[in-house]
DNA sequence: TCCATTAGTCACTTTTAGGTTACCACTATT
DNA sequence: AATAGTGGTAACCTAAAAGTGACTAATGGA
């Protein structure tokens, strides 16, 4: 577990890593302050694949980032929510969307 | 040019396109408070291909985020720099590597 | 009895990313 | 005449990532 983290040499090899690729940015970012549901989080990421996502989701378990509780139920019921790692990733991520917001309305008054 | 900023409609998604993929944060990085040759870039991410390298550039100049000079020399010269873009988002990467440097010594103290 | 529900998995196909090798342009140097 | 030096590109190939559609388990409700 957490291979990734104790593996690495390079700290912003690691981070991009971590939270690289196409989908986990997008997805910690829905989980960031609540605890969603395996359905919950496909729709609110429609262009996911339900196969990618649960991918997606067993990759941020394991190297610790998130926490999956299952319940005995049925129909299932599966939890999802950041770990306390995940949670010390928030600033990170809040500061990834403020410098994209900014840099997204700069480049619509500059087109003016 | 700078399309990916333009068609954007959520900024997390955005900044993930620009900065992800497996070297553009590395390339950032070096650029990062340094103009650099090519070559230079090159030997310092001695695991990527020269072609992914001059695509990954090509991307990132198209993005807005970084610059090319070229200077008409023989042998030729190009140098990259990061763009006012570029130099905007360099307070996300610091963040994201103090986060990288937390997590591993963390990792590593809990180890023991 | 049969259907809906949920969180997946399995097998298969397509798309994308990345790697490898060879090659070019132009000049100065040997 | 050959070679080094630099920043690439073109053609080709492989591996990894992602998409698709069918399928499952166990129960409550119509």
């Amino acid at each position: 577990m957490e291979n990734k983290v104790e593996n690495a040499t390079c700290p912003v090899t690691m981070t991009a890593n971590l939270i690289g690729g196409r989908w986990k940015l997008i997805i910690l970012y829905h989980l960031s302050g609540h605890t969603r549901r395996f359905g919950e989080i496909a729709a609110r990421i429609p262009s996911i694949s339900r196969k990618v996502l649960s991918q997606q989701l067993k990759e941020l378990e394991e190297d610790g980032l998130i926490i999956r509780q299952q319940f005995k139920e049925i129909p299932p019921r599966v939890e999802y929510s950041l770990s306390e790692l995940g949670e010390s990733l928030k600033p990170v991520l809040h500061h990834m969307e403020s410098w994209g917001i900014e840099t997204m309305l700069n480049a619509r008054s500059k087109k003016v």
